[in-house]
DNA sequence: CGGCTGCTTGAGCTCTATCAACCCCCGTGG
DNA sequence: CCACGGGGGTTGATAGAGCTCAAGCAGCCG
């Protein structure tokens, strides 16, 4: 996955007024869930604060967490674009206030807001993007480099929420055994800092350099 | 992943006369690139005949095979709708006969031909499942699960083809040895049947059951 | 300040990659 | 039509990355 130090993210947008106006406002606590794999919406929603986390299951029992949506994100796009139903549970990593939109069908979002139908279409793609270069990481590299790209990505993402160790092994497909393990390490390195839970990230460039460092040594 | 023994799948696309006289026919060998990562194409593709495989690879030279297009399939279209440069390389893996539609921007293609545009998000929509299901079956299972699934996915894809054990190791994340080894137990419980370089799938229920016999025994 | 949840560290083990050697299928050319 | 060569496939031995299990510690909230 290619991390940066970007704190603009390419899935934000910023509703008009005029679109705001025939969403239905709600909110849910910290830890709820918002929709759950398998259900139809009949519709999808817009995030005005908090952070929610789309997490999978596997058999086993280990969970995924496979998408995050911060402020001024769509999430349940997916399966209201295809007609399917959710192929995960998306939890309120936070307390969150969204916008719900209702909509029996695709094609009447396209017909009545085009740029909104644009917009999740472009939002698809980068999610796929990212999705497949967490694909091909998950054989090509080592736990640490997963871990390094995991937290650079996740803090960008919300810079003050405090990702749990095991958030940040769901993310990135490891224990958090392993994440407390390479968090030490960083530290000894000084590329880190341990603030209670949280994480300081000292030097994002000094981090990454590190992680292509152990990269080219194979 | 989910796999099924359905022959049929919900990416393919069938072309109305009109749509298809405005692409141009071109074709390539087996083996050949259609595109490489980083390019831009200015438009995307639809293939008349043939197989083809998006690849990617990691810094340590380890490959994965993202997506395959088949028949009927179109291709390079995340890149084309998000206006990004390709994230992958296409290769032919076989002979291929396709049409090359030319737009300089995706909304030229959603005014004119809508049902394309939508055609290609409702295909956007089902990669990003498959790759979601692919990225928590990484951790959530055993290779002989992924192998058992590759197999069964992309058998489906083109039962004609013969996938080779590298190309079904990089599709599941295994190395050709694990394959070799895996299909060698299968075959031993009567579940599939070598047939020279080919894999004869002899029950689909019958392995997918045994599949899920493992799974379940952690 | 008590308890719960998350974090840390250690020891051991297992799955699967790696390395190596050999085999065999299949297409090519004589 | 057969011999040959090369690339894919097979099998075995070995090693190690990271998971599992276990036990203690430390933030943080009520």
């Amino acid at each position: 996955m290619k991390v940066s130090q970007n704190t603009q993210d390419i899935n934000c947008f910023y509703l008009n007024d005029e679109f705001k106006s025939i969403g239905t406002l709600r909110s849910i606590k910290k830890g709820q869930t918002l929709y759950s794999k398998g259900e139809a919406q009949g519709g999808f929603f817009y995030i005005l604060s908090g952070l929610m986390g789309l997490v999978d299951i596997a058999p086993n029992g280990s969970e995924s967490l496979l998408r995050v949506f911060g402020q001024n994100y769509f999430t349940a796009y997916r399966s209201f674009l295809s007609g399917e139903v959710c192929n995960a549970t998306s939890t309120a990593l936070t307390d969150v206030n969204y916008l719900f939109f209702e909509f029996s069908d695709p094609l009447e979002l396209l017909k009545k807001y085009p740029s909104v139908y644009v917009h999740l279409t472009k939002t698809l793609c980068h999610d796929l993007k990212i999705a497949e270069e967490r694909l091909n990481d998950l054989t090509g590299k080592r736990v640490i480099n997963r871990i390094i790209e995991a937290i650079i990505f996740l803090k960008n993402k919300d810079p003050h929420y405090i990702w749990t160790r095991r958030e940040i092994g769901e993310f990135c497909s490891a224990t958090t055994e392993t994440v407390t393990r390479a968090f030490s390490k960083l530290e000894k390195l000084n590329l880190i800092k341990k603030d209670g839970r949280d994480i300081l990230i000292i030097d994002v460039e000094k981090l990454l350099s590190y992680s292509y460092e152990l990269e080219s040594q194979v």
